[in-house]
DNA sequence: TTGTACGCGTTATCAT
DNA sequence: ATGATAACGCGTACAA
């Protein structure tokens, strides 16, 4: 391994000098700092990271926590961060949190310094145990946040995706608009319900009771499927379906097909986030589009900026959110 | 931060003896040892890593190479990998080897010291370039493998899930029997193929190649329905496929939708790896099960040893696959 | 059995 | 502008 002192050597100058060139090389004059650079070059020395942390007392390491990697919402998100990790300089520590509590690994984390901040992608919009946490360690929400805490995070506007959604159903000519939301405490949840709710209103249609049900917390397919049936075996069923994830519009376009209800002429069914099984069945899904990887590239770069010390410009990012009409939707035929 | 000097204080010993007993604590007398475990409980001490990996020249970080984290199958593995590691007190450097040469990777990390070690997820079957690397470094082959090199590796055996998979539909009464392939050059893939050739064979069965089709790749999805067209659309077509990933046989099922073919009834499905949209629509997929979780926790448990500088006791470990039933194959009915 | 002292490769402080 | 040199926290010869 080539070390500082063999480029000192070569370079006929002190460690300190190369030292200065490789970091905040303003106070080295140019001629020295040329003869370094070209011994670094010759000799392609790199670093040592283990070295520099521990002089610096830090880790070049992040710790992502999020519920489930093999949920391919979170593997989107997780590969922005990664990729823009990757040209940081970071090294991912991935946590599960369905399995650990999330508090308790963010606690040891900090406590033996094994990452320089953190990235939560998963918590409930009332948790108040982060700010905490926030307070003297760098945090980033990602996607999800909770209200009492002002953490940073970054995520979309839910409210006006929600409302969005709803209002390109009404839109189609469709009056009898449910909404299939879940059990969770998250924000996104609330938001997008109640954009869904204010959309309905702004057109003059009232809420329905029977056209609200939910998957459970993590928008498994089984509950999902239940809903999706609760709402669709009714007599007066509606004709349009806002799922708030792709998951559970997956469920619903498949508990129309056992009903006999054809998709989308007689209901039309909007999901969330624009996730690979979107396109894996006929129809293809419409769905508000999420940008995963953005999303995750920003989050560690608001990171990258709380650990440097540096403040954030905006501590409460909202990225632009998109949306795609495939096959899952239709305007209303009115001799339907 | 608490230090080892903080504990040999306490303890009233020297650093080195604290040393002595956090590693290899033959050389310690029992009362001496008991005093600085209860400094060190008390202290709540913990080594720092990267003092630790300076010192003995190591990262306790893994170098994971996969395709893309965002495909359910890599997710699982890798899952399982990132389960184990975090036990054994690795960190994991999650690379995509789709926007990147893999080779290029190894060698810089190599290079640079960057990880300890490395699980390769994706390599064709006749790359030679590996075996220069795992001569020097420790290396594990997880899912696929090189024929060509002796580097280590876990899989399971796609022989003879191939030839179970093609003889469950044999034995379901079916006697056109079809596969869809990838044109890749995994060894999975050569692998399940000559099962599926054997099993035929074994059976009495001639082999037609107008049976046989390729997705591409990666087995991308529209190619993937592209050669289910292929198949099924052929006047005298198969009554039955076997598809070597679940992606696939979901773009078969979709496919003989399409063409009003009735699963299972006129054409039975069986798939391959068992993620989780093999249960997202009916009919639910038969598949052969690859233990995801347990391939990547051999894998990082193989690494470990190696890293240690223990010799492999088995250098090619396979795992057992299992197989389900669900609703897309079904006995064949004489008159149909 | 235990302690002293040095070195891992880097950065940072103090001289010069 | 540059060079010695002292840390960072730990492990381990070597000495006792």
């Amino acid at each position: 391994m080539v070390t500082i002192a063999d480029v000192a050597k070569a370079a006929g100058v002190s460690v300190a000098t190369v030292s200065r060139v490789m970091n905040h090389s303003s106070l080295v004059a140019e001629p020295t700092a040329k003869v370094v650079r070209e011994a670094i070059e010759r000799l392609s020395y790199v670093p040592n990271q283990q070295a520099r942390n521990l002089r610096r007392n830090e880790s070049k390491t992040v710790l992502v926590l999020l519920p489930n990697i093999t949920n391919p919402y979170y593997a989107n998100v997780f590969d922005g961060i990664n990729e823009r990790a990757q040209a940081l300089g970071y090294t991912l520590f991935l946590c599960s949190t369905e399995r650990q509590d999330p508090e308790a690994l963010l606690k040891e984390t900090i406590e033996y310094k094994r990452a320089d901040g953190a990235i939560l992608m998963h918590i409930d919009r009332d948790e108040r145990w982060l700010q905490k946490y926030s307070d003297r360690f760098p945090i980033v929400q990602c996607c999800e946040y909770a209200a009492p805490c002002d953490t940073a995070h970054v995520s979309v506007d839910n409210y006006r995706a929600g409302y969005e959604a709803t209002s390109y159903l009404v839109g189609l000519g469709r009056r009898k608009v449910g909404i299939i939301s879940s059990a969770n405490r998250m924000m996104s949840t609330l938001q997008r319900m109640r954009g869904y709710q204010d959309a309905l209103s702004d057109a003059g249609i009232s809420l329905e009771d029977r056209y609200i049900a939910c998957s459970d917390e993590s928008y498994s397919y089984m509950s999902s499927l239940q809903a999706a049936r609760e709402l669709l075996s009714q007599p007066d069923r509606p004709d349009a379906l806002f799922c708030i994830s792709d998951a559970i519009a997956l469920a619903a376009v498949v508990v129309a097909g056992e009903l006999g209800i054809s998709v989308p002429e007689e209901v039309s069914v909007v999901g969330f986030d624009d996730v690979i099984y979107t396109q894996m069945i006929h129809p293809y899904l419409s769905t508000m589009i999420q940008p995963c990887l953005a999303l995750g590239e920003r989050a560690i770069d608001m990171l990258d900026q709380l650990i440097a010390g540096h403040p954030l410009e905006n501590r409460n990012v909202v990225l632009p959110h998109g949306f795609i009409a495939r096959e899952s939707t239709c305007p209303l035929r009115e001799d339907a």
